[in-house]
DNA sequence: CGCCTGGTTGAGGTGCGTCAACATGGGTGG
DNA sequence: CCACCCATGTTGACGCACCTCAACCAGGCG
């Protein structure tokens, strides 16, 4: 791998406070690598022993059962992926796939835990990258299980609006279709859902959608910091050194709002 | 904390690999205690800074969202809760609630903190610990979406039928009303869900369940490893040293076939 | 232009929740 | 010891949310 992209993968929140020594071990047989849209990368079961990080494009996590499929997150970057797979040499949990051309580094898992095991920085950064993908998980099946669908959208939007700094118009960067799946359900009822939330200000057309966030609209979908990770506060800051940088984790590889 | 106590708790298979030294240091200000039924532990959105073991009874882990609940798992001993939030030093992520008397270890999360900094097979440890949380909280969210209730509950039979050695007959060791919470549904769709299971030989006379596990019940409930947990493979054993007792990470805090 | 994919709209069915009535059993107090 | 009570569990009737199937529409591309 070249220096150039080396250099840029230190940069990531994971490493951002791991010694370059530390960091160079662990490259050691990584790559990273180009890959067009609509890629398998990796199914679910298959036991593939790299962590994945995704820098440039769009994957989405998915799993199967008996014919029937769904979106477990959709992932922008900068997200990590397989990584708890990775941890424990096990066999991956999902089923990974490009919705656009997309830019992935590839980490051995060898290597990683070989790394962890020498450097107590690198192991409490991937403890605090995983707790952070398990917060979504878990805000996820929250997600799933306490609201309905049109809840879920609704908060959906709401979530976006927020990544998009507060914007009152957001552009859906992938198909309804998948947005559907991730919210958990068919895409017909997606577009009825969206039709029930005119009401309360939503327009669509086509990716293009405005929300103008009335107090209503806020009522209805409700969102809050124990399921929607928009409204976390971020882990106050202790008197410890503990995070330098004071740059967050970020990637929440998994989760309702995932992106 | 008594050194009986803390001798217990070293033999934790999170801590199994971790030195004697690094446990001791992990132990100052931990304390064992034990909880009534009913007790509420700790509620969503604390900012309780603890990793809690359950070392004997029973807890539950429930979510909260627009007056409607959701039980998000059922832990039996030995099994850790909280320990992303410890990681973190965040809000909880569910409450937690005993569902009969318990006894409690609780490890300050500073403490955590600080020794896994110091020692790299903690924080390790941790690590693994929580890949195995998050997949089960993967495999709770498949479970969710891409099952009906009926398939939930027979593969809910099925894995308790492993846990307890293959046996026909199982016993349940909660109320209905919880289970019905865990499976995603409402007790009387629990009732009814045991009737529609009876043409496959499952009978129900109180918490004692009896499960001749038929061709044609296997082939309905369809378990897989990519989502029951009872089915995963045991992590293949590397050449390397790298999992010196052998012992299993066990404690799938989260999950659908959670205990 | 015609095809194909993705999205929308409508009609009808089903799974599951809601509400209500009833049964059962453990616990308490007379 | 029995009467009573309350919580849990079951059963039935009904309604709503969501899925299924089908027709239709719009945009992209050969």
């Amino acid at each position: 791998m070249r220096s150039s992209d080396q250099a840029r993968a230190m940069a990531l929140p994971l490493f951002a406070g791991v010694s370059p020594r530390t960091t160079r071990e662990l490259f050691v047989g990584a790559f990273l690598q180009r890959f067009p849209a609509g890629t398998t990368l990796l199914m679910e079961g298959d036991p593939v022993d790299f962590l994945y990080v995704l820098l440039d494009g769009i994957v989405e996590l998915q799993g199967a059962w008996k014919h029937r499929e769904t979106t477990l997150a959709v992932l922008e970057p900068i997200s990590t992926f397989n990584l708890a797979a990775a941890v424990l040499d096990a066999q991956a949990l999902a089923t990974a796939r490009t919705i656009e051309r997309s830019e992935i580094l590839m980490l051995p898992g060898e290597a990683l835990r070989r790394t962890m095991k020498a450097d107590p920085d690198l192991g409490f950064a991937v403890a605090e990258e995983l707790s952070a993908v398990l917060s979504g998980a878990v805000r996820a099946t929250k997600n799933q299980k306490l609201r309905g669908g049109v809840e879920r959208l609704a908060n959906y939007l709401l979530a976006h609006c927020m990544r998009q700094g507060g914007a009152e118009r957001i552009t859906l960067r992938y198909e309804k279709r998948i947005l559907s799946s991730l919210l958990g359900m068919t895409p017909e009822t997606l577009s009825r859902a969206f039709v029930a939330l005119a009401r309360y200000g939503v327009e669509v057309k086509g990716p293009e959608i405005s929300v103008t966030r009335t107090a209503a609209f806020e009522r209805f979908a409700r969102p809050t910091s124990l399921i929607d990770n928009h409204l976390a506060e971020p882990t106050r800051p202790t008197s410890k050194v503990e995070r330098e940088q004071g740059q967050p984790v970020t990637s929440w590889a998994l989760g309702a709002e995932s992106p």
